[in-house]
Order: C-alpha cells, then structure tokens, then sequence
DNA sequence: GGTTCCGTTAGGGTG
DNA sequence: CACCCTAGCGGAACC
C-alpha cells in the first residue's frame, strides 16, 4: 500500500463521469490496485477505482513541461486521471500478516437460521417448513405451517422499511397464503404502511443470540 | 488528518456487531472524527466510524499493562474500539486549501432536465407537463400529457430493476393514467417483471449528451 | 429528528 | 461472466 499527500485534481470515466477541482487530499493506492482520493471529511473517498478489473495493476506516469505530473489509472471500461500540482510526501505501510476479514454477528442470514431452528418456540401454533420457498412473485425467506397445515410466508429483515412491507404483499398476492414480516427493527414507515396495506409483523430483541423476545407486534389476521 | 500504520484488532458495536481479528492495517482518523480501518485490498474499510455524530470528536486512549493500547471512538448509538498491539509509523497531513467536491455528470436528476426539455423530439406524441408529479402512491419523476391529452407518468431511473417496475405500478393503481420507465440500463430483472406487470420501458443512449437515443424499448399500450 | 432516494453504490454469492 | 441482493450501506435532500 501507499498513502500520498497531494494537492490535485482529477477526472474520472467510467460508470459515471466525475470531475474533481484543484485541493489537497490523501490518495491511497492498494495492492490489488484500488485508488482512493479522500478529502479531510466522510467515510466515503471523493473519487476511486476498484482494483479488481484493472489493466496493469498500478498507475501510469506522464511527466509535464512545468514539472507537474498525471498519474493515469486504467481498465477496460474505466479511467481515472489524477493531475499532481504538489507532492507533499508518501508513506508505504507493508501489511505482512494476512487479512483475516471481517466477522458479522446478527445478520439477516444469521436471524433466518436461528428463526428457523426456534421458530416454534417463538411461534407455539407454526412449524417450520424451508428456507427460501418460491412464491408467484419471487423467493420467501422462510416458510412455514399452522396448526391448519396451511401455508404461512415469512419475510426476514434486519430493518423492516416500506418496501419490504411491499415486498410482502406482493407475495401474498393470488395466493391463499398468510404471511408476516419479521424484523428487530420494524421502521415507523413500515408500521404506517402495513397498517394500510393489512400485513402482520414482529419486531425482535435478538440481542441474546440465543433466546430472541418478540418486543413488538400487529397482527391483521389469525396466526393459528 | 492522521494516517497510522498499525498491528490491530477491532470490536464493533451500533448498527452491527463485528469482530476483526488481530492483522496489519491502515487506520485513517480525520478532521472530522471519521475513523476507517483499511486493509490492502478494496474500496470499503474493514470497519468504520462516521465522524458527525462523535462524542469527543476523537479518540481516547486507553493503555494497558503490556504496553499495548486500546483507541475508544464513541457516540451515542455507536462504539469502536482498536487494540493496538505495534504501531509502526504515522502520517499527519494538512488539507489546507477548502475542499470543493466533486462535480458528476450524467446523473438521474440531469438525465430528468433534459428530458423535460426535450420530451417530444423523443416521442412527438407526448408533451412535457412538470416534474415530481404527486401521484397517489408517491411522486413521479415526470408528468406529461399525449395527444388526447390524457396524464403520462414517467419514471426515470439511470439503472432500472425491478423495484423500479413495482414502483412504477403503485402509481399506475387507482388511475385512469398510462406511463412509462425511462433509464439508461434497464436490467434483465426489470424487463422480465415488467413483461409480468405489462409496465412499459425505454432504455436510452445518452453518452451524447445533447442527444439521447433510444436504444430498446417494450410498450405494452399505445403512447398516443 | 425520521424518511426517501441516489450512488461510479461495493461486495458477496450464485448460476 | 453476468446478474442478484444485502449492507453497520454513506450521503443528501426533503419534510
């Protein structure tokens, strides 16, 4: 990796068309090729380019008559120029050790395993059917059975917003299945729209990953 | 800004849970109160803390018995905590000149202006009525009228999907209006569902930008 | 403050 | 390789 201190500009084509006027910023270049140009504010860098697809895994060096320089990143469909007015210094870290990556805990994924291992101690009337059940309008997290042995749809989400209030009608739609949205955060937007649009739901506290607590619920229809 | 180069470890809590175990990294901490932890491969820190909502404004230092450190970053709703165990150099740069931001071309709300502009040089039938037409379901981007001078909803998108289908037939509900999508992509998935909800679509050309070309389209109702 | 929506979304998983 | 969906999405605009 190499982290440089520059006063630049820059202009970049490709998936959109960008243009970056003259200000100092930090340009981190990586090793599998990806550029980055952050200012002094945000998580997200001003200007990029994933590494990924690129041509000759590293910058090009084009030397102008005033001294100053433009570093050209190139790949098959993108290409990002960056002019250098001024060079304030670089620093090269080596990160030696391999990258382990980043483990995530309570994921959506995570949330449908532990419904679909427990979900009749939460649901005392439904048993678990499959994960993943194709429904007319597309794949439903999980499924199950109630007492009536009728089908029951269960939709997934770790934030519950409008559109998946949607997502869930649209799914119950020209089907005589019942269904519900389960999330540990149900969005007061999601709330609003449900109500009007007639889908059950149920916010968790799944903050003991071992005994999820149902914290919040509307039910427009019979579970059992 | 200051640029570290680190051995660490990272825990986080607040919108997720993580944990990254213990490698060489590249920690950025800016004006801010922004942190990112950087790996040597892609865009994306591996663990991040946006800097508007901090509590201090910055880190503080927790030291331990081994000579090791741990660098709190706290707010109200979020917490990350980096265990140092080496720090093998830092950088301090100074972003004087004021940041001016970058500059996009070709975007949705432009791709909006110049169809208000020049709506019937692309279908003579249609003329242009205003922009972000409230509709029952929400607002639509365009309202037009055609000859009969019946209302035309037109929905633009850069890249359609089918989120952008089902959108587009919420507004279509409970109205005697007709409409359209218009994007520069429309994906396989949009056109497949829009086949489904028989929601018309147009995909255009516009890397001229004075003169948009359609390119495919599905209409599946007459326009006049 | 919450909601909605765009973005060069990135990145992972699957076919 | 293309397409799909999730994400601690981030960030901006609007209410």
């Amino acid at each position: 990796m190499k982290v440089y201190w520059l006063k630049c500009s820059a202009v970049y084509h490709g998936r959109g068309d960008t243009f970056l006027p003259v200000a100092d910023r930090v340009i981190i270049v990586k090793q599998d090729g990806s550029v980055m140009i952050h200012s002094d504010t945000g998580i997200k860098p001003l200007n990029y380019m994933t590494g990924t697809s690129m041509k000759n895994n590293g910058m090009l060096k084009e030397e102008h008559e005033d001294g100053t320089e433009t570093w050209v990143f190139d790949s098959n469909k993108e290409s990002l120029k960056i002019h250098v007015q001024h060079n304030y210094g670089s620093m090269s870290p080596i990160l030696e050790l391999e990258e382990p990556g980043l483990q995530r805990d309570g994921t959506e994924n995570q949330l449908q395993e532990y419904l679909a291992d427990n979900l009749s101690a939460l649901f005392p009337h439904l048993t678990f059917a499959q994960r993943e059940y194709q429904t007319g309008a597309g794949p439903v997290d999980l499924l199950a059975e109630n007492s009536s042995r009728n089908h029951v749809y269960i939709e997934v989400k770790r934030v519950a917003t409008s559109a998946a209030v949607h997502q869930m009608k649209r799914y119950l739609e020209d089907n005589e299945a019942t269904g519900f949205l389960v999330a540990l955060d149900v969005r007061p937007s999601a709330r609003a729209t449900a109500l009007k649009k007639k889908i059950s739901w149920v916010q968790l506290d799944w903050s003991d990953r071992n005994n999820a607590r149902i914290t919040d619920q509307q039910h427009y229809e019979r579970l059992g």
